[in-house]
RNA sequence: GCCCUGGUAGCCCAACCGGCAGAGGCAAUCGACUCAAACUCGAUCCAGUGUGGGUUCGAAUCCCACCCAGGGCACCA
């Protein structure tokens, strides 16, 4: 090996000779060597164990979101970790039995796609990234337990995961329907709603996903809208409030009303939901969702010219539906159906057309429209020649009536008193609102409603790497596989073409596919689909807790103890997807009596994203810093202390902007102040430089809030300062390197530094003269009395401008504060004789006077 | 279109409850050390807080309007 295996063969060779220079030359902070050095000794020491019987330590759960096996780890798991690093080290050094485990979201397409491109078994490419990562993961000095380590792709796991859908089957919560999916044409799979983007294209591979109709299962989510949505609240405070709108959006609860309108010539009502039952009386007609299953059959009653124009429509509407639902501004469509709605309130003839503008899986699939004030209504109405009536009285700012939205073709949406509304006239929106609602009721043709955007989880994905769904197909049905045949293993995949075909490769091994019914042993078949592998991340960290339990998903006992998550880190890109669908089925288990606690994760941090000159690095893009070259050149610490001194933790780092050289800089310092120290470890601190004393305790009070707050940028500086305090006593012939408060100071920084750059601090800690681990080596205690201040710098201002400092003692008075300042020559300058007017006292901090 | 963040030095970022705009770092410049360089050490330079109003003794901080950047939702009745 190099010049670094020599010089840490013997034990803390003085004089060592790196760079060729004369004897005697000093030693050299070198980052490579203490990687090399240190690692070895943690693996033996294993200091982030958790859970071990008769820890007395208070319990703490810190949790990074798990990783994808997809290469190496790269340079957004370099900050994630890193950041999610410093709180779990720093719950570990106040003294808490820290869980800080790790392990792989296995399954999934990427596995497969490379596995299919390359022609070998996913699991053999999965399992070789995921060694790799784990080798990484471990030269990154991430404080994880590694004894705790799972992989949802491992039998072990995914039987959970099966046994997790039947406890969703028996409670009427995982169901089959047939409906029009999104169906991703590269990956030949369906999609869930939430993994469209809104431009219409998957997530996952970029195609612009399709409409399909498909028979598929469902997790029923929606059942838990309201609580998902009002439980955010609790969050407040402990999550990112990013995070919490983008759920509550993403839910998009609404109230309203269901309306029951009678059609002519059928026999059953058609519903509408709408959230403004206090215009009915400006309804002018009806529309119904062209893709919907009601307005096919409305259109089979009508005459063969409308079957014609209505199917010819429909069909337009397939092909076209998913390509621009971006252009908000495209014209409105649709064809009148000849057949007719009666209003309820006023038995008005609506005539009934069918449109795109509708969603047929929104409320009822149908609506009144009120193109008044409703702008999308309006718009159609303007297209096709319908009438427009104002039923609500809106005004501008100065009171004046808007323009009729007739002529304007711009619907009035705000609020105002109602006309043309028989009973309603006069009244505001919301009492309207609530009279209407009482009417309809009354007359037995409405009741209040409330909506959501949310919609259930769709679950089934039409490919090879993921867990089987327990269910099998018989000739009467579907008949779960019942919990002691699980697990249901993946088939191997020899003979099976993975290659994406529509349908899911495990549908060809006729082997696995083709089993006896477990109930009555008649021939059956199994579901051939896997689960997204959003139903794997969303309980595993519930798993960690008893990873190896083969007799249940997870200890109940232990979970009780660990749970709920007391942090949680991660990238905001999970903020809707894997969080709501983690927060679901925690309250599900919750409800199913598995938890104690309803909200998996009490506090949440989003790290930002690592990017590069503006552009955000990513596999697609090609990775412009790879993290393996920034560790060869900085090291493992000086990558890590990047990343935490970059800027808050949640926002993006742009690596040309910060500069992983400094931060090598900054440790070779503090590093050399280790080695400075020639007190002993026993010396006592209170003989020490008073002053340097000071600076230590200071700082270590306010680094302590900073950690806390998660401003490690700003704790991170604030050790700088105290490192550099340090060096100046140091070269201070009146304190020198003997001082106890030099040593006081470095053994701060040692422990500080352990939560950003282990590697440097161990170091540090074995220089001063102590044992391994310093990651065990408890956090400094703060000496109160030495946070006082002798005295305080008061600042002296004339009409709030800044004229005069003085020094004052913390406890100064009042008067004699005002006193002071008013005596100052700069003051009396400043005023120029001109009489006082009053004088603000803030003391000890202000005085401001202010000059008639 | 609606909602949410955020604009402080050349750059990344600090600044408590409204109270001295600068803690830390990068870059730059100068000096010391060196045969020279690297390393190291020391020093210097730099903005009045996106714009315009308002409240206040006092505003980066609070309020209003606007501009810019980023993010979320978007034909959800």
């Amino acid at each position: 090996m190099t010049q670094t295996e020599a010089e840490q063969s013997g034990t803390q060779p003085s004089g060592s000779q790196q760079h060729g220079g004369p004897a005697g030359e000093e030693e050299r902070y070198d980052a490579a060597a203490l990687q090399e050095k240190w690692l070895p000794v943690w693996d033996e020491l294993a200091p982030f164990a958790s859970g071990a019987p008769g820890d007395e330590r208070p319990k703490k759960y810190v949790l990074d979101m798990f990783p994808y096996p997809s290469g190496d780890l790269h340079m957004g798991h370099a900050e994630a970790y890193a950041l999610g690093d410093v709180i779990a080290r720093y719950w570990v050094q106040q003294g808490f039995d820290v869980m800080h485990p790790i392990g792989w979201d296995a399954f999934g397409l990427p596995a497969e796609n490379a596995a299919i491109k390359r022609g070998l078994d996913p699991r053999a490419w999965t399992y070789d990234n995921i060694a790799q990562q784990k080798a990484s993961m471990r030269r990154y000095a991430c404080s994880f337990d590694w004894d705790r380590v799972l992989h949802t792709s491992d039998p072990e796991y995914y039987t959970w995961n099966q046994w997790l859908f039947l406890k969703l089957y028996e409670k009427g919560l995982a169901y089959r329907k047939d409906s029009l999916v999104n169906w991703d044409p590269v990956d030949q799979t369906v999609l869930a709603n939430e993994q469209v983007l809104p431009d219409g294209t998957s997530e996952r591979s970029g195609a612009l996903v399709v409409k399909k109709k498909l028979t598929q299962w469902y997790f029923k989510i929606t059942d838990y809208a309201d609580r998902l949505l009002d439980d955010l609240d609790g969050l407040e405070g402990t999550w990112p409030s990013k995070v919490i709108s983008m759920q509550r959006n993403w839910i998009g609860r609404s109230y309203g009303a269901d309306v029951d309108f009678e059609i002519e010539g059928r026999d059953e009502r058609v519903t509408v939901y709408t959230t403004r039952p206090d215009t009915l009386h400006g309804a002018t007609f009806m529309v119904v969702a062209a893709d919907s299953d009601l307005a096919e059959e409305l259109a089979a009653g009508a005459s063969e010219q409308v079957r014609e124009r209505f199917a010819a429509y429909r069909t337009q509407v397939q092909e076209t539906s998913d390509m621009d639902r971006l252009a908000s501004d495209r014209p409105k469509t649709g064809v009148a159906l000849g057949r007719y709605a009666v209003n309820p309130v006023n038995g008005e003839r609506l005539p009934i057309w069918a449109a795109d503008y509708v969603l047929a899986d929104y409320g009822t699939g149908a609506i009144m429209a009120v193109p008044a004030h409703d702008q999308r209504d309006l718009d159609f109405a303007r297209a096709f020649d319908l009438p427009v009536r104002v039923v609500v009285d809106v005004r501008d700012a100065d009171g004046d009536p808007l323009p009729d939205p007739a002529a304007s073709g711009t619907a009035t949406a705000g609020d105002g008193v109602l006309v043309n509304s028989g009973s309603l006239d006069g009244l505001d929106k919301r009492a309207g609102i609530a009279r209407a609602i009482e009417e309809l009721q009354a007359s037995g043709r409405g009741r209040p409603a409330k909506n959501y955007r949310l919609r259930d989880w769709l679950i089934s994905r039409q490919r090879y790497w993921g867990t089987p769904i327990p269910i099998v197909h018989t000739a009467t049905g579907e008949v779960p596989v019942p919990e002691d045949q699980l697990p249901v293993l993946l088939p191997p995949t020899e003979g099976l073409n993975l290659t994406p075909k529509g349908t899911s490769p495990l549908g060809a091994a006729e082997d696995w596919v083709n089993v006896p019914s477990p109930v009555d042993g008649t021939p059956a078949r199994r579901d051939a689909d896997t689960m997204d592998t959003f139903v794997d991340s969303s309980w595993y960290f519930l798993r960690f807790v008893s990873p190896h339990d083969d007799t249940q998903a997870f200890d109940r006992d232990l979970i009780a103890q660990w749970g709920p998550v007391d942090q949680y880190v991660g990238g905001v890109t999970h903020a809707i997807l894997h969080l709501l669908y983690a927060r679901f089925i925690t309250k599900v288990l919750h409800d199913l009596g598995y938890l104690s606690f309803d909200e998996p994760f009490s506090r949440l941090l989003n790290q930002g994203m690592v990017q590069m000159d503006g552009s955000a690095m990513s596999k697609s893009k090609g990775n412009l810093v790879r993290l393996s070259d920034q560790l060869e050149e900085h090291g493992v610490d000086a990558v890590r202390l990047t990343m935490s001194f970059a800027g808050p933790p949640e926002d993006d780092i742009d690596w040309a902007d910060v500069s992983p050289a400094g931060s090598s800089k900054f440790l070779a310092r503090a590093w050399r102040l280790a080695r400075d120290v020639t007190s002993s470890p026993e010396s006592d601190p209170a003989a020490g430089n008073a002053a340097l004393r000071a600076v230590t305790h200071r700082t270590v009070h306010e680094v302590t809030q900073h950690v806390e707050a998660f401003r490690f940028n700003v704790a991170v500086a604030r050790v700088m300062e105290l490192v550099n305090a340090t060096r100046k006593a140091v070269d201070d012939p009146a304190v020198g390197p003997a001082d106890p408060a030099v040593r006081e100071a470095v053994e701060a920084v040692a422990v500080v530094l352990s939560l950003f750059a282990p590697y440097t601090a161990e170091d540090m800690w074995a220089r001063l003269g102590h044992e391994p681990c310093v990651a065990r080596a408890g956090w400094p205690v703060v000496d109160a009395a030495l946070l006082v201040q002798d005295t305080v710098t008061c600042v002296v201002q004339v009409q709030g401008k800044v004229k005069d400092r003085l020094e004052v003692s913390p406890d100064v008075g009042e008067d004699e504060l005002r006193a002071l300042a008013l005596a100052s020559a700069k003051v009396q300058a400043a005023l120029a004789g001109r009489d006082l007017r009053t004088v603000v006292v803030r003391a000890p901090k202000l005085v401001n006077i202010v000059p008639a």
